[in-house]
DNA sequence: TAATTCATGTAAAAGGTTACATGATTAA
DNA sequence: TTAATCATGTAACCTTTTACATGAATTA
């Protein structure tokens, strides 16, 4: 249809939201509620599950404020100027039913580690090695961050706890996948 | 610079490639050559850490022909019609001063099924306890299709080992986190 | 005084998906 | 005959990053 208007469009008519818009919506209701703040918790809680970057948050954060699922207002604190959002009814609302709704939860994951690791030649130890080690490397580097942190409550050490896990195992394969590849090509 | 031109239209300048594009030579130097075979093969072994479309599969292809660094030709076998590819020598180069050379290879995760189980309200146990079902489904669901395959070669058999045990490891995990739940609210 | 942190934002580009279109072959 | 598999591709769209720009306050 040639007249026919988008979603975004229409007037007063839902925006469609993306899961880091929810995102940034839950992170609201809990109380980070300045981009900056969003994206600090991210990196510190999240990593091993979820990033954005500022160029996604702001723009973001903005295009909810406008439908009307936030609310923003500028503080200005010793000088420092901030933007603070707040959750609307309508935001509240629309965050709960995405929560509730069973949709399918995408899975998206690239690990460029991992695929060198797969497509190098094993025959060529030395490099599978090097490719190993650098996997090892950022594997622990984030096992460290994770690990070091200290959540308040009990979801958030449940979910630290995953991921302790999973890179702690990530960490040992590669020990043991080092050790399986032999000794080093001269010894 | 007015005048600059870019990397992709100096004529024989290399052009810039990303993981995706490196993925593609490494899978054709191993002999699966067509655009159709590497996606099933990335979904059969590699589903937990990496993926691609022929949306992008196929013009990446096309892209790396253009620039030499594959050579395709066309094969009609028993009436079908496909694009097999093979590796030039400028291609072989490339691919390996880039498994060779040390940069910082990019992690990229999303995991929406986490996301929304670190946004829900825990004190809404049921709520809770759904989202975790689903993210432990999906997370069997993959576990039982990694766990399926026989690698022919050890270097694929360490690497399903390692997805089979992180795959574990999250099933594992959203068991503990359930019963940790507590029993239903009306037993 | 210099570097870091706090804080927000934009424009351009990259990277990727989805939906669609096409058509032959093979298995049910 | 129908459904599934093999096989390739494009166009529109969307998400997200990168690089840049700005500037005040705080720490070293």
């Amino acid at each position: 249809m040639p007249g026919e208007l988008k979603t975004a469009e229409r007037p007063g008519a839902e925006v469609e939201l993306g899961p880091s818009a929810y995102m940034a919506m839950a992170m609201v209701r809990d109380g980070i509620n300045t981009g900056y703040r969003i994206k600090q918790m991210l990196e510190r809680v999240a990593s091993f599950f979820w990033s954005a970057s500022y160029g996604q948050i702001y723009p973001e954060l903005r295009k909810l404020e406008a439908a009307g699922l936030l609310a923003g207002r500028e503080v200005t604190e010793s000088g420092r100027l901030r933007r603070e959002y707040s959750l609307t009814a309508a935001g509240e609302k629309r965050l709960r039913t995405w929560l509730a709704e069973p949709a399918e939860p995408s899975l998206w994951l690239r690990n460029e580690g991992l695929l060198r690791l797969m497509l190098v030649d094993w025959e060529d130890r030395e490099l599978a090695r090097k490719n190993l080690r650098e996997l090892r490397r950022m594997s622990a580097d984030r096992l460290e961050a994770v690990g070091a942190l200290v959540p308040p409550r009990e979801r958030g050490r449940r979910i630290q706890a995953l991921g302790v896990r999973l890179l702690e195992e990530t960490v040992r394969w590669c020990d043991e996948t080092d050790a399986a590849l032999g000794p080093p090509d001269e010894a």
